[in-house]
RNA sequence: GCGCCCGUAGCUCAGCUGGAUAGAGCGUUGGCCUCCGGAGCCAAAGGUCGCAGGUUCGAAUCCUGCCGGGCGCGCCA
C-alpha cells in the first residue's frame, strides 16, 4: 500500500508532461514515475527526478524541463506547491494540515491483498536439542516476514518443518541407548525431571565425540536411522518421543519470542503417506530423474544439474576430461530417498500439485488463539474439521544461505516437471549465518579450541557449540528486570517479570532483524545485551514516552488521541504550517511516520527486513529529538499543544505498528 | 576449479529501482535532569566508499578485471 498522495502525484505529473512536452501517455518514462524522499526535508516532501530521464529524450537541460513543468503542476489536491530545484529535481510540498488530519483520522483498515495464499516456512530446527541463536535469526526473520505480508493484506500460512526421521534425532536415540543404556520409559522419566532440550543438547555433542573416537560406531547410527524410518520398534518410538518433546520445547522458546505457527509438517508423515513415491512417479515420467547404470553412481536415481544453461553451450567442446556431467543423487542405491527428494515432495505438496494430502490433528491449543495444527499419517487420529493447508500460490522457504544450492535444485526440479509457475514462485529467503565472537565463545566456555586466526567462532549444534536461545532470553530478562525494578519501585513482581520479558524479546528480535540478511552476524553477548543506542528497548522506550504524554494529557485535561484528532478540525494550523523551524520539525516527524506502508512494501520487495528496522529506529530517534525540544504538556498555546499531541499520537501509532511487525510489543511502562 | 555472498569512520553496520553535502550505533572528548521518565538529548573528532578500468549529465550503487575474506559444490540433512 502506498500513500494515496503518491498515486495522485504520479498521475498529475504524467498529465503535465503529456501536455507540456507532447509525450505519449504510454511512454515508458511515464510508467511508474519514480518518487523519492529528499535528503533534507527543507527541500520538499516528495522529490521527483523525472526531468533527468526526460532530458535525453527532449534534448533539454533537466533544469529547464523542471522549470517548465513546475507551473503545470499547480492545483494537485493535497499539494501546496511545487518547486523546480536548480539541479532539475521537482520538489513537492504537501498540504500539511490536510494530511495530518487525514492520517490521524484513518483507521486500521486492512489493505486488500492479492487474495492468494503465501506459505512461509521457517524455524525448522532439528528436533533433537535446544534452539540456539542461529535458529533465532531464522525464526525472527521468518515470523516478521509473515507479519509484513499479512500487513499487506496477504493470506499467509506459517509452516514449521520437523525433520523427525533424520540422523540428528537418530543420534540422540543412539546416545540414550548406547551411551546411557536407557529405555523408552527411562527417557520419558528424564523428560519429566529435567530441562529435556538442554539434556539432549549435551548428549548430542557427546554422541558426536563418541562417533569420532571410533568411526565403526557410525554403523550403529545407520542402523538406528533405518529403524526409525521403518517404524514399529523401540528406537522409532524413542525417536518419536524425543522429537515430540523437543518440538514442544522449541515452541515454548519461540513463544517467548512471540512466534507462532499454523502448521507443523512432519517429515515422518511424508514418508508414511508415501508422498515421495508419488513425486517419484512424476519425476520418472518426466525423464528428469533416471536410473544411472554406470560410473560410481550406478544404481542411483539421479537428476542432471544445469550449471546455468546457456553459457556452457560453446565451451563444452573441451571435453577431454569428459567433464562427467554433474548429477545429483535423488534415490540412493539402497533405495532410500535423499533429503532433496523428500523436499521436492514437500514443495509440491505446498503448492497443491502433488495430488496427495496429509491428515491433520491439533497439536496444541492455546487459550484465545487458533490451534496449532500438525500433519499426521494416521487417518483415525485425524480431525474432521481441519482447515485447508497448502495450496499456496507462492512458497517462501526461510533457510540460511548454505542451502542455496539445494533450493536452486528444488526450483529446477519443479520447472522440469512442468510446474514453471510454481518454480518461479518458489522463493528462497536466504540469510547468512550467526557466528560467535571470541569473547562470547569464551564466556560460554567454548573458546579453547577455537581457531584464533578467524575473527569469530562458528555456531555448531553438533559440537554443542553455541548460545542457547533460552539462556540468552533469560540473561536479557534478568538484566531488564534489574533495570525495571530500579526505575519502577512500585512494580509488583509480576509487573517486573512481564515487562522484563517484553523487553528481552524486543532486544533479541530487533538485533536479529537490524542487520541485512547477507551479513554474517558475529554475535557478541555484551552487544546483544545492550539496551542503549540502536536496540529494541530504545524503540520501546521511544513508544512508551509517547504513551506517557497521552496518559498525562488525559489525566490533566481529558484529552485522548481521538479527542485531539477531532479538535484538529478547528485548531489554528500555525504550529504545523507557518513555515517556522518549529512547524517544520513537527511536520517532519509526521511525514516520516507516514512512510510505514512504503517501507513495508520495500522490505517485502527486497526481502530485506533491516529496512524496516532501520526506519523504525530513525523514526524513534527523530521523535526523541522532538521530545526534548518541544514539550507538549507544558505548551501553553492550546492550538500548538493540540498539533503537537496529534503528531505524537500519529507517530506512536506508526512506531507501535512497526514494532509489532517485528514481533515486539510495547510495555505500558518500562 | 566453478557458483553465491561480503569488503563504506577505530569497531559493528545503513545507504531504497544510479541522483542533491556518504549516514547511524558503539567507543572517544565536551555539554544537558527544580522542565511530558537520562534505556534519553545536544555538540566535537573520525571516511583515498578494497584496488584499477569502463558505462553517463551524474557511480558507494551498474559492468569488467584484479586483491582480500566467508560459504557452498556428498549415495549428510
Amino acid at each position: 500500500m502506498i500513500l494515496p498522495i503518491h498515486q495522485q502525484v504520479r498521475t498529475r505529473i504524467a498529465e503535465a508532461v503529456q501536455r507540456v512536452f507532447d509525450v505519449a501517455a504510454d511512454d515508458p518514462v511515464l510508467v511508474d514515475i519514480p518518487l523519492e524522499t529528499p535528503p533534507r526535508r527543507a527541500l520538499g516532501d516528495i522529490a521527483v527526478p523525472l526531468a533527468f530521464s526526460l532530458a535525453r529524450r527532449l534534448r533539454k537541460a533537466p533544469r529547464a524541463i523542471a522549470q517548465e513543468l513546475a507551473p503545470a503542476l499547480a492545483g494537485v489536491p493535497g499539494v501546496s506547491r511545487v518547486e523546480a530545484a536548480p539541479n532539475g529535481y521537482l520538489n513537492f510540498f504537501l498540504d500539511r494540515v490536510h494530511w495530518l488530519r487525514e492520517w490521524t483520522a484513518a483507521g486500521d483498515e486492512q489493505p486488500a491483498g492479492s487474495g492468494e495464499k503465501v506459505v512461509v516456512e521457517h524455524t525448522a530446527i532439528n528436533p533433537n536439542k535446544a534452539a540456539h541463536i542461529g535458529h533465532l535469526r531464522n525464526a525472527a526473520l521468518g515470523d516478521a516476514f509473515g507479519r509484513l505480508l499479512r500487513f499487506q493484506g496477504e493470506r499467509v500460512e506459517i509452516q514449521n518443518y520437523i525433520d523427525d526421521t533424520g540422523v540428528q534425532v537418530a543420534d540422540v536415540v543412539v546416545g540414550f541407548r548406547e551411551l546411557e543404556h536407557k529405555t523408552l520409559d527411562d527417557v520419558r522419566a528424564l523428560a519429566e525431571s529435567t530441562r529435556f532440550d538442554y539434556y539432549c543438547w549435551d548428549l548430542y555433542a557427546r554422541v558426536t565425540e563418541w562417533y569420532e573416537a571410533d568411526k565403526d560406531r557410525l554403523k550403529i547410527r545407520t542402523a538406528t536411522l533405518h529403524a526409525i524410518e521403518h517404524g514399529g520398534n523401540e528406537a522409532a518410538m524413542m525417536g518419536a518421543f524425543v522429537a515430540d518433546r523437543i518440538v514442544r520445547c522449541h515452541l515454548a522458546t519461540m513463544r517467548r519470542m512471540n512466534i507462532r505457527y499454523d502448521l507443523l509438517t512432519w517429515e515422518g508423515d511424508i514418508l508414511r503417506l508415501h508422498f515421495w513415491a508419488h513425486a517419484f512417479d512424476f519425476l520418472k515420467r518426466s525423464g528428469e530423474v533416471f536410473l544411472q547404470n554406470e560410473g560410481k553412481l550406478a544404481g542411483c536415481w539421479v537428476m542432471r544439474i544445469d550449471e546455468d544453461a546457456g553459457e556452457t553451450a560453446a565451451s563444452s567442446t573441451t571435453d577431454e576430461s569428459q567433464e562427467e556431467q554433474r548429477e545429483k543423487v535423488i534415490v540412493r542405491s539402497d533405495g532410500t530417498v535423499t533429503y532433496v527428494g523428500k523436499d521436492m515432495a514437500n514443495q509440491m505438496w505446498k503448492f497443491g500439485v502433488l495430488g496427495k494430502d496429509f491428515y491433520y490433528r491439533i497439536f496444541a491449543d492455546y487459550p484465545g488463539e487458533t490451534p496449532l495444527w500438525s500433519t499426521t499419517a494416521d487417518g483415525a487420529a485425524a480431525s474432521p474439521n481441519a482447515p485447508e493447508f497448502g495450496h499456496a500460490s507462492t512458497v517462501c522457504n526461510v533457510i540460511d544461505t548454505r542451502q542455496s544450492y539445494l533450493q536452486k535444485l528444488l526450483k529446477q526440479a519443479l520447472f522440469a516437471l512442468g510446474f514453471q509457475e510454481q518454480a518461479r514462485r518458489s522463493i528462497h529467503y536466504s540469510y547468512e549465518m550467526v557466528a560467535l565472537s571470541h569473547a562470547t565463545a569464551r564466556e560460554f566456555g567454548y573458546g579453547q579450541n577455537a581457531d584464533n586466526t578467524k575473527p569469530f567462532v562458528e555456531v555448531s549444534g553438533r559440537k554443542g557449540l553455541g548460545v542457547k536461545a533460552d539462556d540468552l532470553l533469560d540473561r536479557l530478562a534478568e538484566k531488564a528486570a534489574h533495570e525495571v525494578t530500579r526505575r519502577n519501585p512500585e512494580f509488583s513482581a509480576a509487573d517486573i517479570n512481564r515487562t522484563a520479558s517484553t523487553i528481552a524479546t524486543a532486544a533479541v528480535r530487533y538485533f536479529m532483524v537490524k542487520f541485512s540478511r547477507g551479513k554474517v552476524i558475529v554475535f557478541d553477548v555484551d552487544e546483544a545485551l545492550s539496551f542503549e543506542g540502536e536496540s529494541g528497548p530504545y524503540l520501546q522506550y521511544a513508544a512508551v514516552r509517547a504513551a506517557n504524554i497521552f496518559a498525562k494529557l488525559k489525566e490533566r485535561e481529558g484529552l485522548t488521541p481521538e479527542s485531539v484528532r477531532d479538535a484538529l478540525a478547528t485548531a489554528a494550523p500555525d504550529a504545523i504550517a507557518d513555515g517556522s523551524d518549529d512547524a517544520n520539525e513537527l511536520w517532519a516527524l509526521v511525514l516520516e511516520a507516514a512512510r510505514l506502508d512504503e517501507i513495508v512494501d520495500q522490505a517485502v520487495r527486497t526481502l530485506e527486513l533491516s529496512v524496516l528496522a532501520k526506519w523504525a529506529f530513525a523514526l524513534a530517534q527523530q521523535f526523541n529529538g522532538f521530545y526534548h525540544r518541544f514539550p507538549v504538556l507544558a505548551e501553553e498555546r492550546k492550538d500548538v499543544r493540540l498539533w503537537r499531541a496529534a503528531a505524537v499520537a500519529y507517530y506512536r501509532r506508526q512506531l507501535t505498528a512497526a514494532l509489532a511487525l517485528m514481533g515486539c510489543a510495547v510495555p505500558d511502562r518500562m
